[in-house]
RNA sequence: GGGCGAUUAGCUCAGUUGGCUAGAGCGCCUGCUUUACACGCAGGAAGUCACAGGUUCGAGUCCUGUAUCGCCCA
């Protein structure tokens, strides 16, 4: 065996160890900006989170967006991926805090500032290694030596230079709100870092007493009953509401409560947003209304617990806040940041309080304090009920910890507040058809931030991809809140705003200050806080080209192309790069939106660690192989929302057990068969010369392979260009397994044998291997780079003469993208080899039934119109060949013969000689009968319905009638050969 | 509660503007060491396209409703 030949085993260790040698040995994956270039292509990689390693869901992602990449280079764009990672504020650094208490037992607050971000940043410098060369295993040619971070200093300077100009423009405000606070993590969270969770909780129902009893219908009231799920809250109670409508209020409203435990004296006052109690309901749920209870809508649900009286906390509840805004009430906030009832705070009040049983409480856990409170109640015999309450209450997407309503300072950037300097670029007022009705949204002005979101999508310059998640992020864009973008955290781009100690007014700038902007005072201090993640997140796709500075890279990549990512971070993410792009660098970041589905296990869970149900890729890589992983992912990413995983737990020989799936197994058998099948090619191409290609020479086989071929560059291309994935691979695997393999292959053995014809059979080969390499390149990169380098030593030159030329290249990563070639169609030849697979999958078919052995040699004839015979005549060795016959004839007249089976298809009747089994045959053909009597009693009866003939599209009935006397001579086929069996036996 | 999606062979999924005797891979069954490949070759069995209505000459495909599951938003 010469050393030019490929080894007897694909192993996918070595191959990709070789094919990473070959691409790093030169920067093919490096981009110049180029001015003059008119195709260029730019994905900017979702950063991935230094958090933690990758897991399969990065594999997908970054698996797509290299097919789209490598595409798009052998296309000869001017190609960029630029890499990266994300310092991941919140979720890195809890991670951090974990692992330090847990090996350390030492908080946070134990450090100096400084000495934990460098503890981060250690734990960063680890990860992001990591990721790298994970990403690097996958196969992802990026553009390395542009790798950069959210926080190196790059990427800071556009944080800075974003933050100074939303602060020019007056788009960044500081506001006390409520905001969603994370007690664990303690910092504020963005809405849509909120995650729903259904829990089952309760309602407690707690009697307050008036200051003075009363009478209502000649009863004595001396408590009214308040009902709420957090009980804890009611240290902070500053009134108490009843809807106007409710009978009782006339009564009520005006009256004071002294606030149980706090002895606040707090009173009743009138609201319309407090749920009416439903007269209906009652504790006792029986069957039925526990029923009646599930199909009503949460009003009814609420109205159903509702005793008519609200407690009002403003510091501690939305809804609460807005009625304490709407009546002027205190706001007392009585927990500390860690969700502890504390007095430090803004309870000013307690003061004048000093009770016992309110001190028990300081320092209490929010739930801790819950349950005393609630014992307290229950004690004074001031708990009326407990009601179990099924309800959705929000918790942090990072410490999963219930969030709490809090009470805070926060900066925040105005996303509808129209912009003047974009007046001009962008227009002023409203976007036509944004709904200025709904309850938070009062319209989206065209020169806002999120106008400058909305309108490419509209105007349909943003496309995604599936369509349907236009609307997810238009809807989001359209009920759009202020986005509040201070995070309480140490790990991150610290807020550059400075307070002035002495005129308490706030200073920023492109550079530290260092005396108050407004006063001129040294004494200023730097905000501690940092801003959210999403904010760096926001400038990466020109943050990373050099952007606030006018470099080539911005002239020549921006705007990128395409954005591939997974759908719940179209709102955290997409919508803001996109808001940003637009506001900094004065266009879209990219075109197209890529939503790929997420991975599921077989039984349709996320995959995730607390399950344990997840792949990790470098075991996959590591079992399979990277290209079969790549190759497995992609032919499952269709545009439906979940892909399923099956998952397998398996022990590797060390004792480790990991997690694996079946389908994996798809991949490598794909890769296994390309490494044979082109191992056999390269056998047979030894001494390929292309200058003894003849085009007269070429077999049918030969134009139909060609032709195959330059049908399937068309449809990938097609279909890479629209992003099907799955497709574009089902459409390589039929030619490459199906065409290639099963048929050509096994056609071109005996011409190579024959010199005459050999060399021709050579070239084609050869040209044919070429195509198929480069069209599959991008899915499986680092087997199709190993065999093109063997390739280009067995056969330099691939041509076909004149038809065809192919570019030389010294690595297939940089090798032109096959284009479709017309000359080479034949759609004749295409209808032809399918008659001749026809006849061959039917004598196979009989064969086997027949329990004929494989390797014995038979006879056939078939029975055809003239022209089928005489093609079958012609081709009779491609018959004998693969049918494994003796002799073969076809004629239009040609006779059963007596002991023959015989198979009817199409419009031929093929007859195996020497086999029958007159039980089996007269089985098999009534068989064939009745699924022809169906068909046909189908298509007859459309034909007879006049409705179909004078409606259906002419086309359509011609067909219809084709087939009917297709079916109509094959039915009388069968009842021929049935009839003789009854005959001759 | 609102929105989006899924439901097709035992499993995982295709099925593009309605024209279908509904396909693929895996698994299953039968046979084969045919010198590229047993991670393979040849063949086979297997489906009331979730359910109920409707539109249409014609529905897996379009419309309405129901059920189950999932995701997003509140």
């Amino acid at each position: 065996m010469s050393s030019k030949e490929l080894s007897k085993v694909y192993e996918s260790k070595i191959i990709e160890e070789q094919a990473k040698k070959i691409w790093l040995s030169k920067p093919y994956f490096h981009a110049e900006p180029d001015s003059d270039c008119e195709k260029s292509f730019m994905i900017a990689i979702p950063p991935p989170n230094v958090t933690a390693p990758l897991h399969l869901g990065h594999a997908l992602n970054n698996t797509l967006q290299d097919i789209l990449i490598r595409f798009r280079r052998m296309q000869k764009f001017n190609t960029l991926w630029m890499p990266g990672t994300d310092h991941a504020g919140i979720a890195t650094q809890t991670v951090v805090e974990k692992r330090i208490l847990a090996e350390e037992g030492k908080k946070r607050t134990e450090f100096e500032r400084e000495d934990f971000v460098a503890r981060v940043q250690s734990w960063k410098d680890e990860y992001e290694v990591k990721i790298l060369e994970q990403l690097k295993a996958m196969g992802c040619s990026c553009d390395w030596a542009r790798t950069r971070f959210t926080m190196d200093d790059v990427c800071a300077k556009a944080v800075r230079s974003t933050f100074f100009k939303l602060f020019e423009d007056g788009l960044i405000y500081r506001g006390k709100r409520l905001v969603n606070w994370d007690p664990a993590t303690q910092t504020v969270l963005a809405d849509d870092e909120v995650e729903h969770e259904t829990v089952n909780g309760h309602f407690y129902y707690m009697k307050y007493p008036l200051v003075e009893p009363m009478e209502i219908d000649g009863e004595k009231i001396e408590t009214i009953t308040v009902a709420t799920t957090r009980p804890e809250t009611m240290l902070g109670d500053t009134a108490i509401a009843m809807n106007p409508k409710d009978p009782r209020a006339k009564l009520l409203v005006g009256k004071k409560v002294r606030l149980p435990i706090v002895s606040r004296i707090i009173p009743i006052i009138a609201d319309e947003h407090v749920v009416l109690p439903d007269a209906n309901s009652d504790a006792d749920s029986t069957g039925a209304s526990t029923e009646l209870s599930r199909m009503s809508s949460p009003q009814d649900e609420k109205a159903k617990f509702s005793t008519g009286f609200l407690k009002v906390t403003p510091a501690h509840d939305l809804d609460d806040y807005a009625i304490g805004q709407r009546h002027d009430l205190p706001v007392i906030n009585i927990m500390a940041p860690d969700g502890s009832i504390s007095d430090k705070y803004d309870w000013t009040d307690w003061e004048q309080i000093k009770n016992p049983d309110v001190e028990n409480l300081i320092g209490m856990d929010r739930f801790e304090a819950r349950q005393a409170i609630v014992e307290w109640f229950r004690l004074e015999k001031l708990l009326e009920d407990v009601r179990e309450y099924v309800h959705e209450v929000g918790h942090s997407y990072r410490s999963h910890v219930p969030i709490e309503p809090y009470l805070s300072d926060q900066w925040y950037v105005a996303v509808k507040k129209p912009i003047e300097n974009l007046k001009e670029k962008f227009g002023s007022g409203f976007i036509e058809g944004t709904n200025p009705s709904t309850s938070l949204g009062a319209g989206v002005p065209k020169n806002s931030l999120a106008g400058l979101a909305l309108k490419p999508l509209l105007e349909n310059q943003l496309r995604f991809i599936p369509e349907r998640y236009g609307k997810t992020y238009q809807t989001w864009l359209e009920n759009l809140r202020d986005w509040p973008i201070s995070r309480q955290l140490w790990w991150g781009h610290q807020i550059p705003i400075w307070y002035c100690q002495k005129c308490e007014k706030v200073s920023s700038g492109l550079e530290d200050p260092t005396n108050c902007q407004h006063c001129g005072s040294k004494e200023i201090v730097r905000d501690e806080d940092v801003l959210d993640t999403w904010f760096s997140s926001a400038l990466w796709p020109f943050s990373t080209l050099g952007w606030p500075d006018d470099t080539a890279e911005m002239k020549t990549f921006y705007p990128g192309d395409v954005l591939c990512t997974a759908r719940e971070i179209i709102t955290l993410w997409v919508s803001r790069m996109v808001m940003l792009g637009q506001y900094c660098a004065g266009d879209i970041p990219f075109s197209d939106v890529y939503i790929h589905a997420m991975i599921q296990d077989g039984q349709g869970r996320k995959m995730s660690k607390s399950l344990g149900n997840g792949i990790d890729p470098l075991v996959a890589i590591d079992s399979h192989g990277a290209d079969a992983m790549r190759f497995t992912l992609a032919s499952m990413t269709t545009d439906t929302q979940d892909i399923r995983m099956p998952v397998e737990t398996i022990k590797l020989p060390d004792g480790r057990e990991v997690n694996t799936s079946p389908k994996l197994d798809l991949g490598r058998n794909f890769c296994n068969k390309l490494w044979n099948a082109s191992r056999f090619a390269m056998m047979n191409l030894d001494g390929v010369a292309p200058e003894k290609f003849d085009k007269d020479k070429m077999t049918i086989t030969d134009k139909w392979i060609l032709a195959r071929l330059t049908e399937t560059v068309a449809e990938v291309t097609k279909s890479l260009d629209e992003f099907r994935f799955s497709e574009s691979l089902n459409l390589l695997y039929k030619f490459f397994w199906n065409d290639l393999c099963d048929w050509y292959l096994e056609w071109s053995k005996p011409n190579m044998q024959n010199p005459d014809q050999k060399p021709t059979t050579q070239n084609v080969l050869a040209f044919t291997l070429d195509q198929t390499l480069r069209l599959l390149h991008p899915f499986v990169p680092f087997i199709t780079e190993g065999i093109f380098q063997a390739l280009n030593e067995v056969a330099p030159v691939r041509t076909l003469g004149e038809i065809a030329k192919t570019e030389k290249s010294e690595a297939l990563a940089i090798a032109e993208w096959p284009k479709q070639i017309d000359s080479l169609q034949n759609k004749k030849v295409q209808e032809q080899i399918e008659t001749i697979q026809n006849v061959i999958r039917a004598v196979r078919d009989i064969r086997n039934q027949y329990k004929k052995q494989p390797r014995e040699k038979l006879t056939v004839s078939v029975n055809a119109a003239k022209n089928i015979a005489a093609l079958l005549n012609e081709n009779c060795e491609l018959v004998c060949q693969l049918a494994c016959l003796e002799k073969f004839t076809a004629g239009e007249n040609i006779e059963k013969p007596k002991n023959a089976a015989a198979v009817i298809i199409e419009q031929m009747q093929i007859y195996l000689h020497d086999a029958v089994d007159v039980k089996a045959e007269k089985a098999r053909l009534e068989k064939q009968k009745t699924e022809i009597q169906k068909a046909k009693q189908a298509i007859t009866a459309k034909l007879q319905n006049e409705n179909f003939v004078t409606k259906a599209k002419p086309e359509v009935v011609a067909a219809s009638k084709e087939k009917l006397a297709q079916l109509t001579e094959q039915l009388q086929a069968i009842e021929k050969n049935l009839l003789e069996l009854k005959i001759q036996h």
